[in-house]
RNA sequence: AGUCCGAUGGUGUAAUGGUAGCACUACAGAUUUUGGUUCUGUCUGUCUAGGUUCGAAUCCUGGUCGGACUACCA
């Protein structure tokens, strides 16, 4: 039997629900305002509720909070379905907006007013907050408190026909101005605003608050157990007032600490300020921690879940080590990324006995974790480009590559030995001269001999050229957001090296967008969808190989 | 400083009054035609002070530390 497996908070809320047959099955929904890319935190959150729905045997609604026109576009709706299914997850029937409810959401508002549970008010924004309180102040009545129902309701309609500007009125919900809890002091229902939806146009100048419009959204699509971040605990109060004096189904609100990785920021303003000040190319720029960035860096979706299901969830803060992801991540591709290979700083070698003139074609395994990954061509002859890095002149006890006197193996060929090198008058190393032992070549080695190392290398005479995109991590410090000062500060100034030519093996040349591989020895890579053209591969660097021998030169 | 939430190795997460476990990281070794992969092993933890109990990470009380809340954003 596998072993058991440990349930989150979430989970044992869940089944004993379902034990005391409170519920029979769940309904989850995943309520993304269309104001942004969806980014790994995201993820999580998509994980859990269309994750929780599977598991349980319920449904996942996918639900647009579309209540404030100025900032969401159908750009970002797209996406994030794009998104969605990208990750592997389909929601429970048609798409749903909040936006469909407005309707029923105004009719709701004017039921509270009717019970004298709402009132609108004339004050300022600046009045309000002023008027508002503090942690330690109870806040003061508004003057426009007491007002008939009969007045509300006429003063209501007229904020909904537009007789009024932005800002002139609001609606307020009465409850309480010296509730502790500060989110229950009277508060804002209703905002007039004078502008054009994505979805609804011009039909509505007044639109729901978010405390107005979400609990009852998931009320009326009957959504069991509502799941958000810890910020909505505060409102978990008002969300339940709203549904018991509407008398409408009771969802109920659960929270959980959202996830934040380090090294790079999750807050959608933060975000959207890399990309307006150009610190990025865009939402979707390799080193953005949104999913489409991700998507084009090279990161299996599976990653992602796999990330997400291992992180787990809870209610603390926490900020998840990079790393976590980067093992997801190289787990998924080493079993699918063929390997071919490519040289990013290259250098010559020049295989002195190896006859001028000759060419033979060698057979490279495609990937040596598929048994079904099959074998290629790779074109061999006297001169070769290899990695500068593989190279040095005095070379220290433990390097396994190339110096004077030196053996190595080149991958899939033959043993060869260093039998000199040029510089040129700056000291620089232009070439290096070896000689290659016939016997040795791969698969019909007949001389015994062991080698420590082993070296990737290119064919001169057939090498195409491709750019290179190199990518670390875009901040200099683990948590940007708990700095001092402004985030932008710590971003890392290298987070982007761009090689506009590297040698590569021929067959690399046709690579597709979205294609994935192992270039040997030097990482995961994965064509760039957007600035590839056909036979002009553009390459991500998706992840580092580990890399033990870097770590073993740091020691000294 | 009011209200609320939280605190388990370096990181994340389990243990639901009864052996502090798992994953990542780190370290050591084996295998390896990638210094990759794989395999084996090792290190490191219950914020604190009391209390309840045969027994406390878990329950209670005080303290400490961290976070959220005072938008016509969500």
């Amino acid at each position: 039997m596998s072993e058991e497996k440990s349930l989150n908070f979430l989970e044992d809320i869940i089944e004993q629900h379902l034990a005391e047959g409170r519920y029979k099955h769940i309904h989850t929904r995943f309520p993304p305002e269309p104001n942004g890319y969806l980014h790994i935190g995201h993820a999580s959150s998509i994980c859990l509720n269309f994750g929780l729905a599977k598991k349980y045997g319920g449904k996942c609604n996918l639900r647009f909070d579309d209540t404030n026109p100025v900032t969401e576009d159908t750009e970002y709706v797209d996406s994030i379905m794009n998104d969605i299914r990208w990750l592997g997850f389909e929601w429970e029937g048609e798409t749903l907006y909040t936006s469909d409810y407005f309707d029923t959401l105004y009719n709701f508002a004017v039921d509270l007013i009717k019970k004298g549970l709402a009132y609108v008010d004339d004050s300022t924004a600046e009045e309000i907050a002023a008027t508002k309180g503090s942690t330690t102040e109870p806040g003061k009545n508004s003057p426009y408190r007491n007002r008939s129902i009969e007045e509300n309701l006429q003063l209501f309609a007229e904020m909904k026909e537009g007789k009024n500007k932005d800002g002139e009125k609001v609606l307020r919900a009465k409850i309480d101005m010296a509730h502790p809890n500060l989110l229950l002091r009277d508060p804002l229902m209703y905002r007039i605003k004078h502008a054009h939806h994505h979805r609804t146009g011009d039909k509505w100048c007044i639109y729901p608050m978010y405390d107005f419009a979400h609990g009852q959204s998931d009320s009326i699509e009957n959504i069991t157990h509502s799941i958000c971040t810890l910020e909505f605990i505060h409102h978990r109060p008002l969300y339940d007032w709203f549904i018991e004096k509407l008398g409408i189904y009771p969802s109920k609100q659960y929270e959980f600490a959202r996830r934040n990785l380090s090294y790079t920021v999750m807050s959608k303003r933060k975000l959207l300020q890399l990309v307006n000040e150009k610190h990025v190319t865009g939402w979707d720029d390799p080193r953005m921690p949104t999913i489409s960035g991700m998507r084009r860096r090279g990161y299996p979706a599976q990653a992602i879940v796999n990330f997400c299901d291992t992180v787990g969830i809870a209610k603390r803060e926490n900020v998840v080590d990079l790393g976590v992801l980067e093992f997801h991540v190289r787990e998924q591709l080493n079993k699918t990324a063929l390997r071919m290979m490519a040289v990013l700083d290259p250098v010559k070698l020049i295989i002195t006995n190896y006859p001028e003139g000759q060419a033979e074609e060698l057979d490279m395994e495609n990937n040596p974790e598929d048994e079904n990954g099959g074998t290629r061509k790779v074109p061999f002859s006297r001169e070769l480009w290899i990695e500068r890095e593989d190279f040095m002149e005095e070379p220290p006890k433990k390097f396994f590559r190339l110096g004077p006197g030196l053996t190595v193996r080149l991958k899939g060929a033959y043993i060869i030995e260093c039998t000199g090198f040029a510089k040129d008058n700056n000291g620089n190393v232009t070439e290096i001269h070896a000689t290659y032992i016939p016997e040795s070549k791969s698969g019909h080695d007949t001389t015994g001999l062991k080698v420590k190392g082993t070296i990737h290398w290119v064919n001169a005479p057939t090498a195409r050229t491709a750019e290179v995109r190199l990518y670390d991590r875009l901040f200099k410090v683990e948590n940007p957001a708990a700095e001092e000062g402004d985030f932008k500060t710590y971003i890392n100034e290298h987070s982007l090296e761009v090689l506009p030519a590297v040698y590569v093996e021929p067959a690399l040349a046709d690579a597709q967008p979205g294609q994935e591989f192992q270039f040997l020895r030097k990482g995961y890579f994965a064509v760039d969808s957007k600035d590839s053209t056909p036979g002009k591969p553009v390459f991500n660097r998706t992840v580092t190989l580990k890399d033990s021998w870097a770590k073993e030169q740091k020691k000294d």
